[in-house]
DNA sequence: GACGATTTAGACAAGGCTGTCTAAATTTGT
DNA sequence: ACAAATTTAGACAGCCTTGTCTAAATCGTC
């Protein structure tokens, strides 16, 4: 810590290693298991520990787990911002573009590791931790929905959608193109990549029928028969 | 069993009765806890019951699982298809019918307690046991969404709806009418009534104007300035 | 090569839970 | 009121888990 010397590590470069493996191991182990069902022993030897490391570093089984939500929150409201940067603000070919945005957040945020732990974890033991839970509501969709929010607010306001509320349109944005995984979420499962492409082109093309500009009165055609599902 | 005399219960009542609140205190318990957390010990107080009543009933912790998970599902499907059986197929005001029926829909199949219940359950210990949720899978998303969509159909088929696929409209009616309550669902929260009613007209109004047949062309105005929101 | 910090393996106590067993008490139907 | 079935309370063995402790081994750094 005092000679800058070395490369970009700053505290001891296999201890926080460790700390890290051990918070991805207890992260599986709790998702399979729930709080209760989950084994100190099985989770250290997950991460290649001894039970003792798991105990110095995180003290006991129920900080250990705050450790863990902590740290999924931090890493997918991250991806999650990540993702929003790349919402399309000058849409070339609107439908296209925003469904490439639904997906990249399902499929980088949602669907991914990170993204599957902590909604397992938030409907598993989010009764059973309030002030943990509230946090990551507010760190959460707190933050990000506004921030989609105020995406398609620029998209209205260039044009390109006609929206009343958009905290409303991005609540229904998000549900609407996760419409047809909502019982694989439920399971825990991971839809397959074709699965998140599919639903959310429906739900893209749903919302664009709603929010979408009017195609003009007079060439009013059958536009909209794309349909190929 | 052999003289019917007995007014509308065969087997004997109390025994039926004792049954029927050791599976109710088993929901609440499993929920709340966990599977690997749940007490037997509790489950027994809870239902007003001794210990040894629950092991003569259901041998053990896991089939006590199961037969939990079947209870609910019935009682789930029946309150569902007895909703379903109130859909509007001849609307007057399309939109406030609508609006009802999703209210319904939430009140009494999916915020009411066994609706919390079942729910909690599935995301908490679905991948344990595949081939009993793949069973509720089949019993309940299986048989409703195909039944509200034929709804949709038929009012499609009325003239009142513009529809390509009943299926996805159906899916995505539900996703936009539960869009609101998506977090207070994940922490297993119970939505206030208001925030379902708010939740289902801002959905229905963007699922009509999906959705709705368009306003004839000549007379197109700001038809949609409802706006109070 | 030597030093300090970290990690490891294993044993350990304390406590909790499941599922069984027994004998007594209670309920149910006749 | 009687007989059979059901329920109850309590004790019990067996197992598993958490969290602590100790002494040896390993790692990183100078």
């Amino acid at each position: 810590m005092r000679p800058g010397v070395s490369p970009d590590t700053f505290p001891p470069r296999g201890h926080e290693a460790k700390r890290l493996s051990i918070v991805d191991a207890a992260a599986g182990v709790f998702c399979r298991e729930g709080f209760a069902g989950a084994n100190i022993d099985l989770i250290a030897i997950e991460a290649g520990v001894s039970r003792q490391t798991v105990y110095n570093h995180h003290g006991d089984k129920e900080k250990l787990f705050i450790a863990v939500v902590r740290d999924l929150t931090e890493r997918c409201n991250a991806g999650i911002f990540a993702t929003i940067a790349t919402f399309p603000d000058q849409p070339g070919d609107l439908e296209a573009d925003l469904v490439g945005f639904a997906v990249r957040l399902n499929q980088n945020c949602i669907c991914n590791r990170d993204g599957k732990f902590l909604r397992k974890l938030i409907q598993t033991e989010g009764e059973r931790y309030p002030e943990l839970f509230a946090e990551w509501r507010e760190q959460g969709p707190g933050r990000t929905w506004p921030a989609i929010a105020a995406r398609f607010a620029r998209l209205a306001y260039g044009g390109h959608l006609t929206i009343d509320d958009p905290d409303v349109a991005a609540r229904q944005f998000l549900g609407l193109v996760n419409a047809e995984l909502q019982t694989t979420f439920m399971l825990g499962g991971t839809p397959r990549e074709d699965e998140v492409v599919q639903s959310a082109t429906n739900g893209v093309r749903t919302f664009l029928r709603a929010f979408g500009k009017r195609p003009s009165p007079a060439g009013a055609k059958k536009h909209t028969a794309l349909a190929n599902a």
